[in-house]
RNA sequence: GGUCGGAUGGCCGAGAGGCGAGGCUCGGGACUGCAAAUCCCGCUACACGGGUUCAAAUCCCGUUCCGACCUCCA
């Protein structure tokens, strides 16, 4: 057991742990992925980051690190049969419910590239995890944790697995139903709070698979278990997911997980909170989903929001805004700039260098404190006693931990039109002969094409406003 | 009803017993033909009521309000 450096706070004990290496060789990390029914917005986003800090930290202490994300692809099912969510969106897209899960599993692998999120060691896919849930459901009932119900739908009985609730704080005999939901007795199920681990078809015909109790597919919670016992050996040192999946998601993966292996399957259970946007939860209904595209799409640098993201704890609910997105793409061309004019002046200063290095790995380290491991690097760029090219070091050096790709030249400026370029012909003409009138008729003008003039000793430069 | 979190200046947000984090906005100044950018200066806050302490935003007790989850969700 390698016990790291690392602090990270524990939903199930509520408080801060240190992350620690089982099995002595690499970090066992599993982080629950998307369900590609849909695109995957920027608060599913914030969660993904999450995971590609610690495993970045991790790298860069020194560790090893595997880690598993699954794709859900089947299954995830809300409670009216009808609206499996992949077969309602494969119907609305008119296509195979497959083909519509490959497109959006590519768009999310595209957006966690933009936002420089390192992809896992693996994706294994709920469709193609069948197997491995069978043989998990058949071990469940037969060590009596499972049940067969009379609608051939497999069961977990919750009152079979004596911590039910440690990671939520529910207690099973206050999980009494009925207060936000109607809560239907269906006969099959032999307590209240007992979940499917395998779905009968009943009418389905579309993703279902054979089982020994009948052709079905199954329950949503049951392919955590699977791929996490099964790709990471028994034994998880780290699990990832946001905030809603605590319950009853884990709660239920952990029964499924510690049940098969008579023991505690998972050591530290980690929950990143939900981002606001602006100000209200982000939902299709309130209309206000943001997606990465979305950012490229009014120009601005997809890092940005990886900037956002790392200026507020992970564990805090944050709201995200158009405003606080385009200030931190204004920080990212600030650092980007600064850094690039750092590079070659001057000497290092080597102890200044690994100070700060240390202090800023020890924020991450510190329950992911990247709010402030930000502020150091406010500080550090604005010193007046620390020479440029330490600035340049520990700022190439950091961005090992940030991700923000402060080595990268300013973003070069999109081209302005001919008939803007004309614009700007006439306003520096005016200018130079003095028409100042002029000039600044034409720099109005030009605002209204969403481009800025400035005027310097040297002549008249230009951006774009976002 | 149960569970888990919150409440800090105009706004956003750190801090977890004693030194007013920082950012954004705003106001003043320098610079500028004017702007912009940049730099300098300014803006003294911790929901309420008790308590502990030499000292409380921070600890304790109580109150109020807000959010999340309760078998959809990152």
């Amino acid at each position: 057991m390698i016990k790291t450096p690392i602090q990270i706070f524990d939903t199930k004990l509520r408080s801060n742990q240190s992350i620690c290496i089982s099995n002595d060789k690499f970090l066992r990390v599993y982080g629950c992925g998307p369900t590609v029914y849909r695109d995957a917005h920027v608060g599913n986003m914030r969660t993904f980051l999450l995971a590609d800090l610690i495993i970045r930290l991790s790298k860069y202490l020194g560790y090893q690190v595997k880690f598993i994300q699954n794709i859900t692809d089947v299954g995830h099912m809300s409670e009216d049969f009808a609206e499996d969510k992949m077969l309602a969106q494969a119907k609305l897209e008119a296509k195979d419910p497959f083909e519509v899960a490959k497109a959006y599993e590519a768009k999310f692998h595209t957006d966690l590239a933009r936002l420089n999120i390192k992809p896992a060691d693996l994706y294994p896919k709920a469709s193609e995890s069948i197997d491995l849930m069978l043989q998990l459901i058949s071990d469940l009932i037969e060590n009596n944790h499972a049940y067969v119900g009379e609608d051939n739908c497999v069961y977990f009985a919750a009152q079979s697995f004596d911590t039910y609730g440690a990671i939520s704080g529910n207690r099973l005999d206050s999980l009494k139903p009925g207060h936000r939901f109607e809560y239907t007795e269906d006969g099959a199920k032999h307590f209240h709070a007992d979940w499917a681990l395998w779905k009968a078809a009943a009418g389905r015909t579309q993703m279902i698979w054979p089982a020994p109790w009948g052709a079905g597919f199954p329950g949503w919670h049951i392919e955590c278990s699977a791929m996490s016992l099964k790709f990471l050996d028994k034994y998880v040192d780290l699990h990832l997911g946001g905030i809603d999946l605590r319950f009853p998601h884990h709660e239920n993966e952990r029964a499924q997980s510690n049940s098969a292996i008579a023991g505690e399957a998972v050591a530290l259970w980690v929950h990143g909170e939900h981002l606001l946007f602006e100000g209200r939860k982000m939902s299709k209904s309130t209309g206000n989903v943001v997606l990465v595209q979305d950012l490229i799409d009014k120009h601005l640098d997809p890092l940005a929001l990886r900037v956002c993201f790392l200026e507020n704890r992970y564990r805090s609910q944050m709201d995200l805004t158009w405003q606080s997105i385009t200030t931190a793409n204004q920080l990212l061309e600030r650092w980007r700039s600064k850094v690039n004019g750092w590079k070659s002046t001057s000497t290092t200063d080597p102890q200044e260098i690994e100070g700060n290095l240390q202090a800023i790995v020890a924020d991450f380290c510190n329950d992911l404190d990247t709010p402030r491991a930000m502020q150091k690097l406010r500080d550090i760029e604005k010193s007046n006693t620390i020479s440029d090219a330490t600035k340049y070091e520990i700022f190439s050096k950091a961005d090992q931990l940030l991700g923000l790709d402060l080595l990268k030249a300013p973003a070069p400026k999109r081209a302005a039109n001919a008939q803007q370029l004309e614009l700007l012909d006439l306003r520096a003409k005016a200018r130079g002969a003095g028409d100042y009138a002029e000039s600044d008729r034409l720099r109005d003008l030009l605002k209204v094409e969403g481009i800025e003039v400035r005027d310097n000793s040297d002549g008249q430069s230009w951006s774009w406003l976002i």
